[in-house]
DNA sequence: ACCTGGTCCCGGGCTCGGTTTT
DNA sequence: AAAACCGAGCCCGGGACCAGGT
């Protein structure tokens, strides 16, 4: 189940909630049409990609940042707006007589969290430029760059943006680069990621740097989300400012800090966020905390072990081997012990889950280590609830 | 020496569109 | 039209080997 339905879920499910209104506003890891406060990276990001609106295809792009700087806002907004504009040309190409401007290349979003191999990168790029969707799998990725040749027949190439780039999981930009060459029309990419261009390996024509939210850009866009997600005086203005403060610049977890005190809130049974609750709220998101997109991107078998996980006593978390017995030996989990090990060991090099050093051990042997979620659990939580139905 | 935890890697086989045969 | 078959990706299980402790 990938976001977009988590979401739709989410929101079909809000009724009889009394203060929040609507969690895919204030979801961490959804994304707004109109980004709020990055309108000088917006004009940054239309120029470089200016030539688009000639017709030609800009150069290749790479767009940085830390986290919850708004990188996905920005290009996710900017390229789904200029692929319905490109569609509405093309579209309107057979119903109008009038003097052709040359037409805007099709753009693709991909998240690269939803296609880590090479095979599922392209199968997203298909998807982008047809109407129907493109197969997943039963077919080679030769027959699938086949395919993509086809659609862009008729047209001078195209541009994909692929964001997260160089995240434990997803491809790296040389990688992107590497794949969306060798096709008869050109393609031009947009990349997203966290990796400062010198470390990168790709060589892109331009780049572009995001730096963190300053404090009041950071207000705006609590601000907006919470005047959508919310409803009035869940939150004063004054919170607001709170919970920017200690986010320092990260929208990510100012979001979570929100959500989470939202959800305490309801536990406690209160109409109102109070003070009280947005501090246990914000206190439960983690530092430094993992982008709660990645957690929810993982295969299904494995968001599920973390849900056990989250839900076990603080003692059989003392302990890998323990926790890997407990979750194992859990209903609705058909995975043997040493997948699961495997999983939490990974997840833990992935930074997902952090290990720390544990004194439970039995004096015997290497020490064992204690699991800590990395992410925002309440939030996952709520979402998590949403896919189990 | 011995024990337990941690890292790394690989191949079998499952799944599921697509393709061919009946 | 239906059934059988094919083949691609990738999930899963397992195990060899390394690390860090008594």
């Amino acid at each position: 189940m990938n976001l977009e339905e988590r979401i739709s879920r989410r929101l079909r499910r809000t009724h009889g909630r009394q203060f929040v209104r609507d969690y895919a506003a204030l979801s961490p890891a959804a994304h707004p049409e109109e980004p709020v406060g990055r309108g000088a990276m917006l004009e940054r990001l239309l120029d470089a990609l200016e030539p688009t609106f000639a017709g030609e295809l800009p150069p290749s792009t790479y767009l940085w940042g830390p986290k919850g700087s708004g990188k996905t806002a920005v290009v996710r907004a900017t390229v789904l707006q200029l692929a319905a504009v490109s569609r509405n040309q093309r579209e309107g190409i057979h119903t109008t007589t009038r003097k052709q401007r040359p037409p805007t290349p099709p753009f693709v979003y991909v998240d690269a969290r939803e296609a880590s191999s090479e095979f599922a990168l392209l199968a997203s790029v298909l998807d982008g430029l047809v109407d129907r969707p493109a197969p997943t799998q039963g077919v080679s990725t030769a027959d699938i760059r086949s395919r993509i040749d086809r659609q862009l027949d008729d047209r001078d190439g195209a541009v994909v943006a692929v964001d997260h780039l160089g995240e434990p999981r997803t491809m790296t930009a040389g990688a992107v680069a590497e794949v969306l060459t060798g096709f008869d029309a050109p393609v031009s990419w947009l990349g997203v990621g966290r990796t400062p261009p010198a470390e990168s390996d790709a060589a892109p024509e331009i780049t572009l740097q995001l730096g963190a939210y300053n404090r009041h850009a950071l207000v705006d866009v609590v601000t907006d989300r919470t005047s959508r997600g919310l409803s009035r005086d869940a939150l004063t203005h004054e919170q607001i400012r709170e919970i920017a403060t200690r986010a320092d610049g990260d929208a990510h977890d100012a979001l979570a800090g929100v959500v989470g005190g939202a959800v305490i809130a309801q536990r406690r049974g209160n109409t109102t966020i109070f003070p009280d609750d947005l501090d246990a709220g914000i206190e439960a998101v983690p530092s430094p905390c993992v982008a709660l997109g990645r957690v929810l991107a993982l295969p299904t078998n494995w968001t599920r072990v973390l849900a056990v996980l989250i839900d076990l006593d603080a003692g059989a978390r003392d302990s890998v081997t323990e926790a890997t017995r407990a979750i194992a030996a859990t209903e609705g989990i058909e995975l043997s012990e040493s997948t699961v090990r495997r999983m939490l060991y990974e997840l833990a090099e992935d930074g997902i889950l952090e290990r720390r050093p544990s004194d439970a051990g039995n004096g015997r042997g290497r020490p064992p280590s204690r699991l800590e979620p990395a992410f925002p659990t309440l939030v996952f939580r709520e979402l998590f609830d949403e896919s189990a139905d």
